[in-house]
DNA sequence: ACCTGAACACCGTTCAAGT
DNA sequence: ACCTGAACACCGTTCAAGT
């Protein structure tokens, strides 16, 4: 036996040192030679389950998002709605690389399975079937798009130790910007200063739903 | 004389020159190699003028959507919205490859000056100042977030001639979805199949005002 | 100060040869 | 059928040498 089974080359243990090394170190760190390296093999093997590095690449986001859609069960459509887009957030908070793997809409099955289950909330709060599509789809995207927006921030802000300290740079430049030119954004330094990425995150699902109710 | 400025190399010529060459053949086709012949110079000079690969797409992603803010002047605080929102689809349309360039909200100056005028809108549309940020973020992540979206399934779907066939094939896939799993994307493929990209998108703006209308 | 372009240290992917 | 790893055709970036 030796545990043969986890040596084994195939497509799950590829996908699954693939998310190690990502989390490790980013979609740079992610080569051919370096997973070659851990699982023993030469590049050229991987080729016989992936087929090339951006398959790969959305298999691993694919594989990190399972489990999104089944947040929020038993709770009420909006709090349902709610518990998803805050799994998908967490989850692209968890490993950032897979805001970058731009997972278009319902193209892949976790995204497909986050889709069905916004749907089904969209419908329980009473939108008319013809207008479902619009609903589910502006929630959706909202979610993937605005997550991965999130990311990009958390990695271009990774060098920094200290987010409180990055936020409050951030606020001193809005704060200093012309007043002619920028007085909404000097107004909002001080909101931007203390705000929390996932409760904005969040507000701006509540805007959509609070849309969708108010139909 | 012999139009001795535009041959000069500089910063604004490169950025010009990039442009052109990822509008033509996207991401993979920028390198410094290319970008060196057409300008008439080894591809170390580039590097006197731009930092790295990053920052040059940084770069050419702000000069295309510097026009953005300034869509929709002296119309109605949710007509200008929308106009803003149309005009960052449009110029993420126009130039796939911006989307693939997460601009980080207003981390850059026409994102920034986007969300001036977005924050202005809010303004007058009566949201107290307080609730300024939640309601100018929730729209302007959304425009870049869900243009970025777009962008991807737009780039996806580029081999396709014709976009009615693609639609068609995604819609028939919806509709063969297992029925107890898939119930509402069933449902839905009618409506996937007949939408507008455009539309869809400043429909999710549309939600978001209504959102901000309800408070 | 700016340009040049060879050189460095890598890549993803292929494919003949092996088992 | 699957693996191996050298080889191919590239990259971004650096830097000594030039102007």
């Amino acid at each position: 036996m030796r545990q043969r089974r986890s040596d084994a080359l195939s497509r799950e243990r590829i996908v699954e040192v693939a998310i190690d090394v990502l989390d490790r170190d980013g979609e740079a760190g992610l080569t051919f030679r370096r997973l070659a390296l851990t699982l023993k093999t030469g590049p050229g093997a991987l080729y016989h389950h992936v087929a090339n590095r951006e398959e790969l690449l959305a298999a691993a986001a694919d594989a990190v998002l399972t489990t999104a859609s089944i947040a929020g069960a038993g709770e009420s459509p909006r709090d349902a709605v709610r518990a998803i887009a805050g799994a998908v957030f967490d989850a692209i908070d968890a490993h950032p690389w897979v805001g970058r793997q731009l997972v278009p809409a319902p193209a892949q099955p976790a995204m497909l399975a986050v889709f069905e289950r916004i749907g089904q909330q969209v419908r329980a709060l009473g939108v008319p079937d013809a207008a479902l599509f619009t609903s589910a789809s502006a929630l959706t995207n909202y979610m993937i798009g605005v997550g991965e927006l999130n990311a990009a921030n958390a990695l271009a802000a990774q060098g920094d130790t200290d987010r409180t300290a990055a936020l409050t740079q951030m606020s001193d430049q809005w704060a200093n910007l012309d007043a002619h030119a920028y007085p909404m954004t000097r107004l909002m330094a001080g909101q931007m200063r203390d705000h929390d990425d996932r409760e904005q995150f969040l507000d701006g699902i509540d805007l959509i739903l609070a849309g969708i109710a108010a139909r």
